[in-house]
DNA sequence: GCCAACGTTGGC
DNA sequence: GCCAACGTTGGC
């Protein structure tokens, strides 16, 4: 059992998607880097995932998600009218995959990118909140994702509000 | 919308 | 293999 955060933007796709299709699965498709898909590629049925909105007012955690499926080649990789085609990409080799995930909750609130990096010590290592780091796919330590969801019953500190 | 930081591409 | 140019990410 392990623990990952995914990014996506919510204009494209969000918790609240995510949120209407319970006991469903979805298709985190589109992953474009390397390092990412390796993750990905690691990830096993059961593992939990911090939902992360990213390009947004307000960038953060706002939801956990379970793996459904072990990797598979993404399939828009394939189709040339796809945002995400990669022609490059040979169906005998498939340079690129994607996991199916499942909603399990929201958080009660969001746990901003801001309250976060007000927890450096404790989340050290932790590549949402290293300095330049854009990785999309990521691995949580046990410990650092306990600490995170620890942190959604607490009041976030003035300074984590932006006062 | 800006732009810093990063990853990828391709000429050499 | 180097590295400049380019494209993308994502916070602000």
């Amino acid at each position: 059992m392990a623990y990952w955060l995914m990014k996506s933007e919510p204009d494209t796709f969000s918790i609240d998607h995510l949120a209407k299709r319970p006991g469903k699965t979805e298709a985190w498709d589109g992953v474009r880097n390397y390092q990412a898909r390796n993750f990905m590629r690691s990830m096993s049925r059961g593992d939990e995932v911090f939902f992360y909105h990213s390009n947004c007012d307000e960038p953060g955690i706002v939801g956990l998600m379970r793996v459904r499926t072990e990797a598979y080649p993404d399939p828009t990789q394939f189709d040339s009218k796809h945002a995400h085609y990669d022609p490059g990409s040979k169906p005998e080799e498939p340079r690129w995959s994607l996991v199916e995930v499942e909603f399990v909750r929201k958080l009660r609130r969001t746990l901003t990118l801001n309250e976060l990096r007000g927890h450096a010590e404790r989340l050290k290592g932790l590549a949402l909140v290293m300095r330049g780091s854009r990785l999309s796919v990521m691995p949580v330590r046990p410990e650092q994702w306990k600490f995170i969801l620890s942190l959604e019953k607490k009041d976030p500190s003035p300074s984590a509000r932006g006062e």
